[in-house]
DNA sequence: CGACACCTTGAAGAGGTTCAAGAAATGTGG
DNA sequence: CCACATTTCTTGAACCTCTTCAAGGTGTCG
């Protein structure tokens, strides 16, 4: 770990533009270059952090891909999020500060530790950090908006067609193939994430490749047709 | 507006503890004071945001009662959440500069308008904001996790089951009843909040009369059995 | 009092779930 | 490196929950 804390250094990182504001001083940089602690290695399958613990840190995904997901205690479990290289996890922990979700890594995955305690400062000081972490915050209530739409008003393959779309266009502003990708998650992730059971998953990558919009063998998934996906996301919900 | 503005003061609002830091010294309460701008009333079915909105300020409710809701292009319509006294809300513009959701009240509502700018330049002078308003916002977030458990988890009962006792909660924690609540949506906002439709709120709603655990007539809801509604909640899923 | 919005209830239908069985991929240990 | 165990995925058939459509009832407000 301290062999690699030597190399921590946000102002050098190639994903700076996913996790810190843009356009900062040179001063203000270097400020930023010591929010970072330490780095932290997750192996697959196995928590960055789990519901109950205390909140100390935000995580910001260097490499590796995450699931995040609450379980209650009548057995029911539901994934809330996944989230990949740039993005912030532990955004939950900050109201109670505990955490109210386990985080998966579902590759093997190095995260930036900030201490939360740094953030705070830091954010006091430098305008554009305080700017950037509630913008950060904002984004995700944003974004849950627009699980709760999904959830809330679309059909199985509406769900599946814009699950695919955020994925796609996440990876490609990673620099990814806009119609390539491998899924890091199982079919029933993807259902409890879409509120539908790994049948309909499952039926549904079928049914979208009977009809030629997709390639899927297992993980891989080729969008043959994304203006179809589009078209099925934006259908009339009668 | 300005005749109310002379009235407008925290430090001797009864919904402090709702809205406000906890424990702030005589100085730190006194320069709060100054965040609240103005109050804006907003009448029942007006808006007090829509979306697209240029994003200025966060708003508390003093009194009334709202519904956020994000409209698609193609004619879906979410209902995202119900406000109460207390409550912030605005929190989904900060990421983009506009609101991405309207804010309509449910009856006429009295609110304490929160410049943007005036929160950024307290939250890094007093401490105790700072944390706040990331409370609020982390808050919002968990808020939200929950609601995707419920949309993507629970049946129909389940979720009215869930909303019921999670109105009367808060409701209790602002000096009303634990077992009376009267409704200020319609069928149709309850469950589009849900992910269901006017009809099935309707009918759970008679079979939970049917059974004993609630009284309803109209919006007029007693609940004879929380236990029972907490049960509901709590089922095995299966 | 009439118009309008909201709510209730029934019957038929659709979409997704459940249960089950088998196939394909992945990981493990010899 | 192969055989075996385990996990993951696919597909079919029956079932169930919720939706849709329709009609009538209740309440509210000008």
């Amino acid at each position: 770990m301290n062999s690699n804390a030597v190399k921590v250094a946000c102002s050098s990182c190639n994903l700076r533009e996913l996790c810190m504001p843009i356009g900062l001083s040179e001063a203000d940089m270097e400020r930023l270059d010591k929010l970072v602690a330490t780095r932290r290695r997750v192996r697959r399958g196995n928590a960055l952090f789990v519901a109950g613990e205390r909140f100390s840190a935000l995580y910001a995904i260097r490499t590796g891909f995450f699931k995040t997901c609450i379980a209650t205690e009548d057995g029911r479990d539901q994934v809330t999020g996944f989230q990949m290289a740039g993005e912030i996890m532990g955004l939950d922990g900050i109201v109670s500060d505990a955490h109210t979700c386990n985080a998966i890594a579902l590759e093997d995955a190095e995260v930036c530790v900030m201490p939360y305690g740094r953030i705070e400062e830091f954010s006091r000081e430098v305008h554009a950090l305080q700017k950037h972490i509630h913008k950060i915050l904002s984004r995700e209530i944003v974004r849950e908006h627009g699980v709760m739409l999904l959830l809330g008003s679309m059909r199985a393959e509406e769900r599946l067609a814009a699950f695919l779309l955020n994925l796609v266009q996440r990876l490609h502003a990673r620099g990814f193939s806009q119609s390539e990708l491998v899924l890091r998650m199982t079919r029933e992730e993807i259902g409890s994430y879409l509120g539908l059971k790994l049948e309909t998953i499952s039926r549904t990558f079928s049914h979208f490749a009977e009809q030629g919009i997709l390639h899927v063998r297992q993980r891989h998934i080729r969008i043959r047709d994304t203006e179809a996906l589009r078209a099925i996301v934006n259908a009339q919900p009668r």
